[in-house]
DNA sequence: CTACCGGTGTGGTCGGACCACAGGATAGGG
DNA sequence: CCCTATCCTGTGGTCCGACCACACCGGTAG
């Protein structure tokens, strides 16, 4: 057992038993090195990792802000374990894509079958009028595009959905505004796409669950066929391809 | 820019450039500290995120097993972000079953849609043999269970849902578990599992994928049911609540 | 040729030290 | 009496140097 692992385990026992909540804080380094029997070192490795989990954020000086405080954030994790794992090529992009279209799908299903007052509707509604900028770059727009998903996915009210969903939308997005370049006539696909995202919130505030999946998935899928993107067809890996490719012996040594 | 974070930056441009791939090894904790100029400790942080995500695998001693090898588990960083997550409560229970369902009733659809030999199916195969064994305890035929239900929704060829499939299940267990008593008759609950899973199993087989989704969902909420757990037609919030509770001031202070 | 046994490089841990930062206590001036 | 400027204190951030346990690998004694 490694020292560190000390500290993760006590704080999550601490989180279930109620001992640790959100906005409380933990002991500091010092304190919680001399409680543990262990190096304030070690305390500082578990801290680190905590911190990269979305557990606790950290922050110098004094006061309530100050120390390591207990915070519920699972969207940077899941972004950074995702880009981490999308840059050793184990991890296929199609694969990404097609969860995404799974989840997006599922939430418009979910949203439209809920009973969503104008006020849910609204942050979604002020995107797509601040899409209709015609002076957007394509960056700009795409910013705006994924953060309307993202709010879409929120409506269905799952919040481990949602946030897979952010996560997925910003490992993806690097990816799809590289292929920006790839689409016939941008200003064109951009028209469409503000229809169409139209139409997918109107069948969400209609009520329509299957129309609204539908349109969904033909909308995603549209674009990234449009952009000559990921097939969905067949199951193209990127990972076998890397792994028999380990010829190379340039290790640094 | 706290200094650990140079660290992962360099080794996530690595790995993004090919300079590093799985199998390979980080420069040993010294060097790395001398050529980024920060010493070992923040070094270490860093090594420590990286391993908490599943990038890194670190053995002590010499030879090719030892260092910081790179590998690619996103099951475990999954794992561990769901788990402290739910420690929280501010991430409920029920989406997370949610999620699973709607997981793996896509897995099924889409793992009949595949054409899959014999070869791939052995391996569930195997995992319900082993649970026709009568003498299994509940928390052995459980974990045989989630077993199959991984395999399961790895048959659909999307590694990204599959680990995410492998952590909601490793995050579900327990909770499962403490309903077993629940059920009127665990026996009886067995059998018609064992047969509902076979059921499944020939379903995929046959190349039959909405009867293989249809009987997924409905294993699958019918045991919550029978196990009067997760209610699935409102979107019962453990957050909120425990928001609301927040009276107490007894941090330690 | 074989078996033993240090050398060497790896991560794991530790203690102590200093810095930057931010809030709060305190002493000073108005 | 109040307000303000200053110092004190506690926090994380960083660094250094040291020692340990471990596992391979090569030299050496048999």
């Amino acid at each position: 057992m490694k020292n560190y692992e000390l500290v993760l385990h006590r704080v999550e026992a601490d989180l279930a038993a109620g001992r640790l909540r959100i906005g409380g804080r933990l002991p500091g380094e010092r304190t919680l090195a001399e409680q543990l029997g262990i190096s304030r070192p070690s305390v500082r490795e578990a801290v680190r990792v905590l911190e990269a989990m979305g557990v606790v954020r950290t922050a110098t000086g004094s006061g309530p802000e100050a120390g390591a405080v207990i915070v519920a954030e699972p969207v940077s994790p899941l972004t950074a374990v995702l880009r981490l794992h999308l840059a050793t090529n184990h991890l296929p992009m199609g694969d990404v894509v097609q969860t995404r279209l799974l989840l997006e799908s599922w939430s418009a299903r979910e949203a439209a079958a809920r009973e969503l007052g104008a006020g849910e509707l609204k942050v979604a509604e002020e995107l797509l009028d601040r899409m209709d900028d015609a002076g957007l770059s394509p960056e700009e727009f795409h910013l705006l595009d994924a953060e309307f998903h993202v709010a879409l996915s929120g409506l269905a009210g799952n919040v481990l959905i949602a946030a897979v969903m952010t996560s997925l939308r910003s490992a993806i997005h690097g990816y799809v505004l590289a292929a920006v370049p790839n689409l016939p006539d941008w200003e064109a696909t951009a028209v469409g796409l503000r229809s169409e995202h139209r139409a997918i919130l109107a069948a969400v505030r209609g009520g329509e669950p299957e129309h609204a999946a539908e349109l969904v998935t033909a909308h995603i899928r549209g674009f990234y066929q449009a952009a000559q993107l990921t097939p969905f067809g067949g199951t193209q890996r990127g990972a076998a391809e890397a792994e028999d490719d380990d010829r190379a012996d340039d290790e640094v040594k």
